[in-house]
Parts: C-alpha cells; sequence; structure tokens
DNA sequence: GACCAGGTGCCAG
DNA sequence: CTGGCACATGGT
C-alpha cells in the first residue's frame, strides 16, 4: 500500500520570519495552535491544501502541500531589512518595526480574506476568529489531515440563506457576504480581475461591494493582493496616527497622512504599528475623548425607539 | 452592566 | 461636506 498521494512533509529555511507573530497579527484568522513536546505546531490550510506548520530557529517544519506554496503564501521572499530602511526617518515607526522583525505581511487567497474582512467591522480579533472558524465548519470543506475545514466557496455562501450565516454570529455583516457571495457566483463581480488593476482602480471596485468601505479595501489590497502601500485605517492606527500631529482629521486624512509618512511600504510598517499598540507594547494617548463631557440638559438623547413591551 | 471592537451606510442639517 | 446614529455580538 503506498502512502497517502501528494502529502509532503520537509523542512524550509525561513530567514527573518516569525510564524507566530504573522498568524496572530489580525491579517489571518483561522490557523489554530497546539502545544506540542517539540513546541507549538499551527493546523490550516492555504486554499484547500492542509498544512501543519511549526517554526525552529530559521527552520519552518511543514507537512501537507508543497513548499513553493509556503513560500509564496508567507512572502518569505519580501526584503524586510529594505522595508524596515523605508522608514528609518521615523524613529517610533521604525523602533516598532525592529521589534516586529520576522512579522510578514502574506499573500492571502484573495476571495478568503475578503470575505473574513468583511466580517472585520466592529469586532476584535478573536471574534473574526470565531466567526471564519464557525464559517469554514458549516460550510467549508472538510480535508482529510486538519481539523480546520477550507473556507467556503462563494456559491456555497450564496446557496445559504443570511439566516443560516447569521448563525455562524455574523450579526449585521450576514447580509453583506451573502450579497457579495451571490455577486461572485453569478459572475458579476471577479476577485481575479483586480490582480491587473492599478490599486486606486482596485480599491474602488471593493468599495463598491456591500459592506466594504474605504478601511476594508485597504485590508483586503494589503493582505491578499500585496498592495504594500495600503493604509487601513481602524481605530488603532487612527488613535496612533493621530497622535503624531495635531487636531482633528478625517479617517481618509489619516490614510494619506499615513501614506506619505511611512513610505512605499506604509501597509507594511502600518502593521508593525498596529501590532504594538495592539499588544501594549506602544503607548498611545487615551481616545479623543468619549462623551464623558458636559451632559446638556436636554433629556432627549436617542431616538426614542423603544418598544412597548407587555 | 457599561464599554469596546482592524466600520459602513444612510440621513439630516 | 460633516456629524450623528443604527446595525449584532461577545469578551473584559
Amino acid at each position: 500500500m503506498s502512502r497517502p498521494p501528494s502529502v509532503e512533509e520537509g523542512v524550509i529555511t525561513c530567514p527573518e520570519f516569525d510564524l507566530r507573530m504573522t498568524l496572530e497579527s489580525g491579517q489571518t484568522f483561522h490557523w489554530t495552535p497546539e502545544t506540542t513536546g517539540e513546541g507549538t505546531a499551527y493546523t490550516g490550510c492555504i486554499g484547500k491544501t492542509p498544512f501543519r506548520l511549526r517554526q525552529e530557529g530559521n527552520l519552518l517544519h511543514f507537512r501537507g502541500g508543497a513548499a513553493t506554496m509556503l513560500h509564496h503564501y508567507f512572502a518569505l521572499d519580501h526584503d524586510l531589512e529594505l522595508i524596515r530602511s523605508s522608514c528609518l526617518g521615523h524613529r517610533v515607526s521604525h523602533d516598532s518595526a525592529l521589534a516586529c522583525r520576522g512579522l510578514r505581511i502574506m499573500r492571502q487567497p484573495h476571495w478568503e480574506c475578503l470575505a473574513t474582512f468583511i466580517l472585520s467591522p466592529m469586532k476584535q480579533v478573536a471574534h473574526i476568529r470565531q466567526m471564519s472558524l464557525a464559517l469554514r465548519s458549516s460550510f467549508g470543506t472538510h480535508l482529510p489531515g486538519t481539523p480546520i475545514p477550507s473556507f467556503p466557496e462563494p456559491a456555497s455562501l450564496a446557496a445559504a440563506t443570511e439566516a443560516d450565516l447569521r448563525s455562524c454570529g455574523l450579526g449585521f455583516r450576514a447580509k453583506s457576504l451573502h450579497a457579495t457571495a451571490g455577486l461572485i457566483a453569478e459572475g458579476k463581480f471577479d476577485p481575479e480581475s483586480l490582480v491587473s488593476m492599478s490599486t486606486p482602480e482596485a480599491r474602488k471596485a471593493l468599495c463598491a461591494l456591500p459592506g466594504i468601505g474605504r478601511k476594508v479595501a485597504n485590508c483586503i489590497l494589503l493582505f491578499a493582493y500585496e498592495r504594500l502601500e495600503a493604509v487601513p485605517v481602524d481605530v488603532w492606527i487612527a488613535r496612533i496616527l493621530g497622535s503624531f500631529r495635531s487636531g482633528k482629521a478625517t479617517p481618509e486624512q489619516l490614510e494619506s497622512y499615513g501614506e506619505k509618512l511611512l513610505g512605499p511600504y506604509a501597509g507594511y510598517i502600518q502593521q508593525y504599528l498596529f501590532h504594538q499598540a495592539r499588544t501594549g507594547k506602544l503607548l498611545i494617548p487615551k481616545k479623543p475623548d468619549r462623551k464623558k463631557s458636559v451632559k446638556p440638559p436636554s433629556p432627549v438623547r436617542k431616538k426614542a425607539r423603544e418598544h412597548v413591551l407587555a
């Protein structure tokens, strides 16, 4: 009896790579750690190919698909030293870049990345992970060799009902995901068509989809389409960039400010700042100030939309 | 139990 | 153009 076909096992060298930091930095959401006698191993899949990964120094041990697939997925060809040096002029950014050595911006499958970032608005990383895994379990393909199913195809999600998606904990995001999956399944939008477009064109195409605004579009461009200059402005990045300047600014103003301040690899540098802030290693001023200000005497604060119960 | 999360879309002024 | 608000859910 021959062994199961096409399951490779091996090792590749991965200088300047930190598997854990890369997988847990909020760009991908389904890789699952497990503690083994030899350290932490991550189980997941790239597209429909299951993988099990474990890093040991500059070696990446793997079981599953081909080594070339890993190399491409984790962008081991990116010149991190060059990327770090691109923000030498800005102290805080460069310090963050040094602290995040080995964190790489990945090349994720287009649809999978697009769909999971439709789930991201007003959700913490841990919650996006939950929703992603729930969708995989309910609508994905169960692959041999890993407990993590592949991400469901657009047609699978389009065939489901919006209520089915809601039961995966998506909340109001179910509508956007269902609609976008339908557009793709019907051939009205092709994620692959973005590859040959300029970044502004691709951004515009993404923003035309339901539930995708500038921030989510930039995440997709950065994490799936290798547009390393794209700067997603979320609450964290807004605070950070806001602390570098004075006065108020719209998210779009902060985005172009960030593009200029952080240079040609602004998206990469943004990820370093994001990671440092989110893990409490980058001190940022408290929020501008929530609504703790003077409460107007007017008793009517919210729209009276209470349902009369009983 | 309030507060917040890798926001977006819509509507009023 | 800008400000305000609804939209769902779960962890701290």
